[in-house]
DNA sequence: CTCTCCCT
């Protein structure tokens, strides 16, 4: 099409003169309007570019390679003179490249080697609004290597492009950048909101292909040209096929779409059928931005998209199924309108359209923290408050990074990298991956080791064994592979071959089992995700991680049967109780003995086992949560036994003794008097007795081995070694247990009461007109006096005042109902008695 | 009812 059409040249005036005013712009432009190639050609010749270098951010490698080859072909030249590319893979530059279109990542390392970039005039930020965590640290980074590093003489200028971005807030970041907008170019697409019949509402996701397959049967019959399917996942996928099965019209074919699928598969699903066939494609978010179907004129969009999200609670990353956000749905309802006016149904209702999140979540705010964390520690950032972002990373994510970090020995405790650290932070990979290197790299493994790296990055094709013994075997051709697998085992090899590049060869090699090796570079690597087979049932084989939680695998697969594992990946789906291993590989025991004994720890376990009711003594060598080996000690130390048991009296508290009635009423005594005489009398309040548990209760602890043997334990005895000399005998005189009373008993004293009680029947208490009291006559005891049926008749301090007064009211009621005992008029000349009238006659003679 | 996409 004659490149004057493009809607981004009506704009570009504006933009060039933003830049020339401003050392940054934000273009906010619709996919179709030409921005990736006429924006970097159009700055070629701006005069404060001084001959610097153009420098364009893609998100992915294919984009990269495309942009560069569109623009080279419209200078009229051949890729890598004035318009070049770089990434990982591949490079195509040369002294004379002036527009450089780069994959994100690399950005991050160039900064980490020369933070001036001293080569560089312009950074173009293109498809900003997919918010990778590359792209949010590439801006951040630039943004402060500017400020320390560049002036307006020698200005870095930030160009920011996005597509469905709410330009406003990039803009405020960029210190009010000017903010230029560029109508599309693209075909009206008709939006039909087909929501699923009420019967299916509330239920779970995956009911949704049902209706997808419907719908895709409608708009089969309904319309014309071929048909985009947006699903969640595989497993919908496959599911929708199965629905669709046999009922299409024979002019159709259907086809997944998704990364697992060998390129040549992905290549099917996306060019044109021959024999004019329509096409149904059903697809995950790939087809969102990555791949473009030729043909397409009709949409359909389930609504959903799975997406990773990394708990910092596990250390693992699980898929979340959620509603797509509104740019989403905006996007794939666009990919039916590129050629010719389409069509597009949404399963949702529009109602529901507006309930929908304006953006998805970006990355930086869900992912594994751990590269970025040694990325900014790298370039001297210690605390990522001193960037300015979009959105800052989440703190606890941030501290699950430093975690991680500090478990693979790259910080200290300062959070300063150690030399390790620094090492580490030049490999191009995740510092576990960095660090499996340097381990192999240690062991004179260089090949295993870079191998085994490399098929960590890399996607591993479907249906591959998830040992990674076996993987490794496929990816160096030790096995025969499936043909179809060829692309991924190149890949893999390039990549090794690159990170070997920064190791040095040892002459000596360490003489260990293939597998033997793998599973120990695994282990130092993922130390947390060390495993040990739990229990296993018919279906599933379950193992506990180092860090205490469980996985599980198939009982199927080899993986399942061996004692120990090397877990480098697990996770699952949200809301599934237990995370599944996707790879590992046995782990040989024999290592806990020497290259793994740094992760494992002595413990010397000396405590009360709730469950069995007993105490015991064990020597433990543990790695995090799992025991490897354990020895019941005999010769345990008085005092360790003593100090655990009095630790689990503190955690229990008192209660836990067995408390006779005299011992409580004993503690009860001391503190009456400790609150009523103070010095010298002690407090033997609760807390006051747990202080003081080493003194009267640990010397006699040390016979103790089971809950029975606290049974025997003599409290009251050992209590008064708390009392010296003579405090006793004075106890027993100014709080005695009990008390002569009228009818000539002794009657017991309740000291759980202030003031404590004295119980007894009211008969035997005629003739006694003062309160009995105790101390000295310092505390009146509270006197209840009780019917012949042991109810309190009255409860008084004042005697005296009973007799004279209240008693003739109880008289007149109890009389009536207890003739048999005496109810006197005068109480007071009553001789005191706890005998009915009858006995007292008898005792008298008649 | 075995896992989205991508990158140094």
């Amino acid at each position: 099409m004659p490149k004057n059409n493009l809607p981004i040249f009506d704009c570009l005036p504006k933009l060039l003169d933003a830049l020339a005013q401003h050392d940054q712009a934000v273009l906010q432009a619709p996919p179709g309007a030409g921005k990736t190639t006429q924006v970097p050609l159009s700055l070629l010749e701006q005069p404060w570019l001084k001959g610097k270098k153009i420098i364009m951010l893609e998100p992915r490698r294919v984009a990269a390679i495309n942009a560069a080859n569109r623009m080279a072909k419209m200078l009229g030249e051949p890729v890598g003179q004035t318009v070049g590319y770089r990434m990982r893979q591949a490079v195509n530059v040369s002294p004379h490249t002036r527009i450089e279109v780069i994959t994100e990542g690399l950005l991050t390392r160039w900064l980490q080697d020369d933070p001036e970039l001293s080569d560089i005039g312009i950074i173009i930020f293109d498809e900003f609004h997919e918010r990778s965590i590359n792209t949010d640290t590439g801006l951040a980074l630039s943004l402060q290597a500017r400020e320390l590093f560049r002036d307006s003489h020698n200005p870095l200028k930030l160009l920011v492009m996005s597509a469905t971005l709410d330009g406003a807030a990039i803009a405020t970041l960029l210190d009010d950048a000017p903010i230029i907008t560029s109508q599309g170019r693209s075909y009206p697409v008709d939006t039909i909101y087909y929501p699923p019949p009420k019967k299916q509402h509330g239920q779970a996701f995956n009911d949704i292909t049902v209706h997808v397959s419907h719908t895709i049967q409608k708009a089969v019959a309904e319309q014309t040209g071929s048909v985009l399917v947006f699903l969640p996942g595989v497993g919908e996928i496959n599911r929708t096929l199965k629905h669709l099965h046999n009922t299409l019209p024979n002019n159709t074919h259907c086809q997944p779409l998704h990364g697992n699928l060998p390129l040549k598969e992905q290549q099917a699903a996306i060019t044109q059928t021959d024999h004019g066939k329509r096409k149904i494609v059903l697809a995950t978010d790939i087809a969102e931005t990555s791949l473009t179907i030729e043909g397409v004129r009709i949409v359909i969009d389930a609504g959903l998209c799975r997406s990773p999200s990394f708990d910092p609670n596990t250390g693992l990353t699980r898929l979340h199924t959620h509603n797509n956000a509104q740019s989403s749905t905006e996007q794939r309802a666009g990919r039916a309108g590129r050629m010719e006016p389409g069509i597009c149904y949404r399963l949702w209702s529009e109602a529901a359209q507006h309930q929908r999140a304006k953006h998805a979540t970006p990355e930086i705010l869900a992912a594994d923290l751990t590269p970025l964390c040694i990325t900014l520690l790298h370039w001297g950032c210690n605390n990522p408050s001193e960037l300015t972002w979009l959105d800052a990373p989440p703190s606890a994510n941030w501290q699950q990074a430093l975690n991680t970090l500090q478990l693979l020995g790259t910080i200290d405790d300062n959070q300063q990298l150690t030399p390790t650290g620094k090492r580490l932070a030049n490999f191009a990979c995740h510092p576990r991956l960095a660090l499996l290197l340097l381990k192999a790299e240690h062991y004179g493994a260089n090949k295993l080791g870079s191998t085994l790296a490399a098929i960590l990055s890399e996607r591993t094709p479907k249906h591959m064994d998830a040992n990674l013994a076996t993987i490794y075997r496929a990816a160096t051709g030790l096995d025969t592979i499936n043909p179809a697998h060829k692309g991924w085992q190149q890949r893999v090899q390039q990549l090794a071959r690159q990170f070997a590049q920064g190791l040095s060869a040892k002459k000596v090699t360490a003489d260990y089992d293939e597998s033997d090796l793998i599973g120990l570079l695994l282990a130092h690597a993922f130390p947390e995700r060390i495993a040990k087979l739990k229990n296993t049932n018919t279906q599933n084989t379950v193992f506990q991680l180092a860090n205490g939680r469980a996985v599980q695998i198939s009982t199927h697969e080899h993986l399942a049967h061996t004692p120990w594992l090397s877990i480098a990946e697990a996770g699952g789906i949200a809301g599934k109780n237990t995370d599944t291993i996707y790879a590992a590989c046995p782990l040989n025991n024999t290592f806990f003995n020497d290259e793994l004994k740094y992760l494992t720890k002595q413990n010397t376990l000396a405590q009360w086992d709730d469950k069995a009711g007993r105490f015991i003594a064990e020597q433990r060598t543990q790695l995090g949560k799992i025991i490897i080996q354990q020895q019941t000690q005999t010769s345990l130390p008085k005092e360790v036994k003593t100090k655990a048991l009095l630790e689990l009296i503190k955690n229990k508290g008192l209660d836990f003794l067995p408390w006779s009635h005299e011992a409580t009423q004993f503690i009860a005594r001391v503190n009456l008097l400790h609150t009523t005489i103070g010095e010298p009398w002690p407090s033997f309040s609760h807390t006051a007795l747990l202080n003081t548990l080493d003194d009267w209760l640990a010397p006699y602890l040390s016979n103790i081995n089971t809950l029975a043997d606290f049974k025997k334990l003599h409290l009251l005895q050992q209590l008064h070694s708390l009392l010296p000399w003579p405090l006793p005998q004075e106890l027993d005189i100014l709080a005695p247990i009990s008390i002569a009373i009228p009818s000539g008993r002794n009657a017991a004293i309740d000291y759980n009461n202030t003031p404590p009680i004295l119980a007894v029947k009211l008969q035997e208490m005629f003739g006694c007109a003062q309160t009995p009291s105790i101390a000295n006559g310092q505390i009146k005891l509270t006197v209840h006096l009780l019917s012949p049926a042991q109810k309190p008749l009255q409860i008084t301090q004042d005697l005296a005042a009973f007799w004279a007064g209240g008693y003739q009211e109880v008289k007149k009621e109890m009389k009536g109902r207890y003739p048999r005992h005496p109810w006197p008029d005068d109480p007071l000349s009553m001789q005191a008695t706890a005998k009915t009238k009858r006995r007292l006659q008898l005792d008298q003679g008649f």
